[in-house]
DNA sequence: CCTTAAGCGAGACGGTACGTCGGGTCTTCGT
DNA sequence: ACGAAGACCCGACGTACCGTCTCGCTTAAGG
């Protein structure tokens, strides 16, 4: 029963090697519209049939290959909200900034605005994990004293993922300053949100 | 006065108008990728040629008829740094809240992620402007003691802009809290730039 | 046998089909010009690229499927040159007269004058059959005694071709009389070659 | 009255000169299809409305500058049907072997055959000029008792001028042996017209 | 062992958009 | 009126991808 989905030939590993390579090369030398099924099985030496055996589209196939290392593994607990911030700060922006991921994100961004139902799929992973881990560091601010209740955590992940990965997108001379951004929203938190006038 | 070349047949006014309508209807009905020339001149009872007569590709086209009206005319000065900028935070998610501006955004995005020079020759204007505008906002606060020199007004750009206008895109289910923003931004700004005036 | 290319999912034979009946409609119906790549697939009820994956260009298209059959099988033998020469300008005159090859004729020759490359292409196999079939009949009449050596086969191809073929098209309101043309051309080849078995 | 048709400013002699030119050059550099009006329009330094102001159409505009200097001015008599013959081959052959002539002619076949009307515009002074032409030879070679009576005209016509000028545009390497052509036609037709057995 | 389901390269298929070009007409100047 | 310039509508061109499908072949896993 539930054993038998392996039926038949498995997948070639090397093939799906292969084509991760490709992607990553077409994204970083031709772009996310340059980046095409065909051009990618070419590059990767494969049948086009091979690509769309893993993914349903582009737009799946280029967000997988982009974003699966994409994970934050553990919050690192600097000892304040500053650094916590200044720390994630820096995660996003090395994240966005591989040339990859610049190429892709406008890309991704344009399908998924097209098409609510791929954004569901694609992003609200993703952006859970984020949400969660700026709520962790939230709370740990709390818990620390610095800062006090009802700062949003959706509200501060905006505030770190819109300057530092999306913006510079439209403007691409000028890195993010992950660090400038982390530390004026850290500060603007603890303003709107003092600590409870404990004794 | 100016350059007036004079010769040949004038464009149509009509006919301009009638493409403008038809960009935006298709742009809040079909999307940036369902905005075909081909659908947009069909829309408008035009040729495809009126359309390539006025603007060199897609882009450049949806990128002219949207940002079109988004001048930002004069900065009301509300009295305060937090008024000031929450105006202008509403005022870009006004901008940015229309379908047409969501639909258009991300595609725009994308086709300036592949090609720098459209990038150049669309963004920079615009976002010049926009940096400008955010300049007297601070220059203002300076003077009435709210905040002390220093500030980058490309950095608060970014604060505003990424997370009210960008971020949404990818989680179009919420609203952009643009008020919120502002608010924090304005409190990390004063707690980062001090007023000098202090003894 | 035979070079089998086996790769890949072979050609659909009901479209080559479709495509040929199509072509054949439209010349008929619509002439050279109006027979559209666009129009041959819409007609066929065929994507454009089926189309363009048989040829490369309308010229071959068309040469290809009107001259298709226009082979001459084998020359039958009436017992005289005038009888061989009538049978043979009577299915010039049947193969020319169709609809669809008074149709194609004129657009395949501007395009052949044009581009001297798929004259040759095109035209070399065609001529140089009738060529061989002109000689063959020649050849039968001097073994008959009918006609003296030296006789010009291309000559006489064009001296059949020309006035039953090609000259109509220019006044297509009366038939090219392949008969009297062939009476002609076999008087006058008696005349100029006359058979050497003279005293 | 009928004398106010030159009213307002008239035609530039220069331009219909400009233009004249402009279609040989083009016609033999470019070939029919690449002779377009937009090019010999600026080929000739003229607007475009100048062109179409003076044509209907490209068929004409070729048709009228091609043909133009064409007119058989008056049949030499050589004394023999067969020097006759051979005199209006080589006319034929130097008319339509020019480079211009022969990048026109299929091009005007092709446009003639899909519009009747236009044939008719065209060709039918040109044919009826060409087919008097050949009844003056052939009644002059009966007044000299060289011929029988019966010939037709227009198949002569045809017979000269399809191989001499029609043939050729196929297979484009070879001359059209325009002497040859007429000695055969002239020995078949005294052979298929002999003069009545006078005496 | 040997069936069988799936993977695989190749490429045909129906669609659709692209950007260019030409045709023929019309409009606005200036001459 | 003529002439230059050029906008206008129409529609074909050939290219490129899309996502699906069908070939014939290969390759494990499971009966």
């Amino acid at each position: 029963m539930s054993a038998s989905l392996t039926s038949g030939r498995p997948r070639e590993a090397r093939i799906d090697a292969a084509i991760q390579e490709a992607i990553h090369e077409l994204l970083a030398r031709e772009g996310y519209a340059g980046t095409t099924i065909e051009r990618v099985a070419a590059q990767a030496g494969v049948g086009r049939g091979a690509v769309y055996r893993r993914w349903r589209s582009k737009a799946e196939m280029v967000f997988a290959v982009v974003v699966h290392s994409a994970d934050l593994p553990n919050p690192v607990d600097s000892g304040t909200l500053e650094g916590d911030l200044v720390a994630l700060a820096e995660r996003i922006a090395d994240l966005a900034g591989t040339d990859q991921a610049r190429a892709a994100f406008p890309g991704l961004a344009a399908e998924m605005g097209a098409d609510p139902e791929l954004a569901s799929t694609l992003g609200d992973g993703l952006f859970a994990a984020e949400r969660h881990y700026v709520a962790l560091i939230l709370e740990r601010a709390c818990g620390r004293g610095e800062l006090g209740p009802g700062a949003d955590p959706e509200l501060v992940r905006r505030l770190l993922v819109g300057p530092i990965a999306f913006t510079p997108l439209c403007a691409p001379r000028e890195r993010g300053q992950p660090s400038a951004v982390a530390r004026l929203v850290s500060a603007g938190l603890i303003a709107t949100h003092p600590p409870e006038k404990r004794r």
